[in-house]
DNA sequence: CGCCTTCTTGAAGGATCTCAAGAAGGGTGG
DNA sequence: CCACCCTTCTTGAGATCCTTCAAGAAGGCG
């Protein structure tokens, strides 16, 4: 199920470029790491807790959870991870994982070497300057998850994650009314948000027949953007998305 | 109240290098870092929201909140921060705050301008990768605390919060016994659990009539440290504190 | 068609919150 | 050194959001 031809790394090149300034040659240096692709199931840990990885994670397809959980072995979701994210960046400078990674679906990664990772932040300092932007972007998100599992009651905290994930997602649609695909099921909703899974059926009920949410099949609809970020209380500063080019930023020097 | 003379940076090399290994000439350039001190009180932003930052805050002394807040207003301290700590080293690549930062009481900073780390990260790589690898750190406790206050009861919770503390405060006395200073009201303690103050001092009188705290004029001590460890469910892995010597990382070639 | 996952519903219990007020502690000024 | 004040800690009682347990309905796939 492998395959080392020529692997697709635009993705990441873009998620780097929205951030960080790269000249062409950094971003080629990129777009040239190896990989090889491979199709990982749910429940099933793809990067396990206990064995030093040598190797990070680029999201080909579908999504992945960083997956902790506590000493009575009730699972916590910290982190959701869509398409063209490098899912466990930190190994590069951390290669014993804290935490285990699985696909929430069927998903398809691809799995790039730290030592061509390596070679190519120490080359372009650019490149390594992006790398550990990205992964404070990630951080940011973490700490917006501390609020929301903390000091949302359900309804809000289901949907300040839903609309963290529509903008992560790229949802289409436009103006008011947003679609994307969120192949997850309730019980991972109920991991990501610290809520049982019992009371996120209950939630997502309440949030669509206040008509915030339509969601059939893994395909949510938000009809009225604008009054589910307001009910959510989400402001997507802290995702740092669609920056303005001049918003991008770059401390080394070109050369 | 600023002092511009030597600054000493003796306690960030320390930390640094306990994950992370730097030549000697790599450490002189941290140590060699320009900063002025500064106290700052409680309950003001040093470092407030929507104001791009030029410096990042080493402690000296005292104790730092890291601090974020719902819709409603109610706060969540999502990191605290001990003394060696750079509270804010993730503004050298995202020089934008999606946190303030406050003192949780009396606090000794110094603030380092971005351009002489920027400088020092250039100059050395190990220098950069060490600060990166910091980073990563704090996001990994980041990641605990999501589980933290998603997935444990109060008492559970605030005895997770208080070993973490003592750990990375390095509390004295061993074996089954230690003590440490907690500059931390229960209020506070609180706004960092997700947990109403009253509740907290309700879970504190419970701790201390089991036995396995007692906490006066903000000093805690720990009678019977591992029997709090065991009821706080806490592994101290993910802080990547004492490191033996072979398990620092180092990416980057000497040179 | 049958099976397994996922979603849905009901009822009861409990951990934590809210509101309110009083006690204790630490600092400051007279 | 005492009196005062403001912060911090403590206590009580009632309310509530969410959980737990249990079971049935719906949906997807071979």
């Amino acid at each position: 199920m492998a395959q080392f031809n020529r692997p697709n790394l635009q993705p990441f090149v873009d998620r780097l470029t929205s951030r960080s300034i790269l000249s062409d040659e950094e971003q080629q240096a990129v777009l040239n790491l190896p990989g090889h692709a491979e199709q990982v199931q749910s429940n099933r840990d793809f990067v396990p807790l206990g064995t030093r990885v040598d190797h990070a994670c680029l999201i080909v397809a579908g999504m992945v959870g960083r997956f902790d959980q506590n000493g009575e072995g009730t699972r916590q979701i910290t982190a959701m991870h869509v398409p063209g994210d490098m899912c466990d960046l930190h190994s590069v400078v951390q290669p014993m994982p804290t935490s285990a990674l699985q696909a929430l679906s069927v998903a398809t990664i691809l799995r790039v070497p730290h030592s061509a990772i390596r070679a190519a932040a120490a080359r372009y300092p650019a490149v390594a300057e992006a790398l550990w932007r990205d992964c404070m972007v990630d951080a940011a998100i973490l700490s917006e998850w501390v609020v929301n599992v903390g000091r949302r009651d359900a309804k809000t905290r289901i949907a300040h994650l839903l609309c963290e994930m529509a903008t992560r997602l790229h949802a289409t649609g436009g103006g008011n009314d947003f679609v994307f695909d969120l192949p997850v099921t309730q019980a991972q909703l109920a991991e990501a948000t610290a809520l049982t899974a019992v009371h996120v059926n209950r939630t997502l009920q309440s949030l669509r027949s206040d008509g915030l949410i339509e969601w059939h099949q893994r395909v949510i609809r938000m009809p009225r953007w604008h009054a589910l970020v307001e009910s959510a209380e989400f402001d997507p500063a802290y995702l740092q998305a669609e920056l303005r080019p001049e918003q991008r930023l770059r401390i080394v020097q070109h050369g």
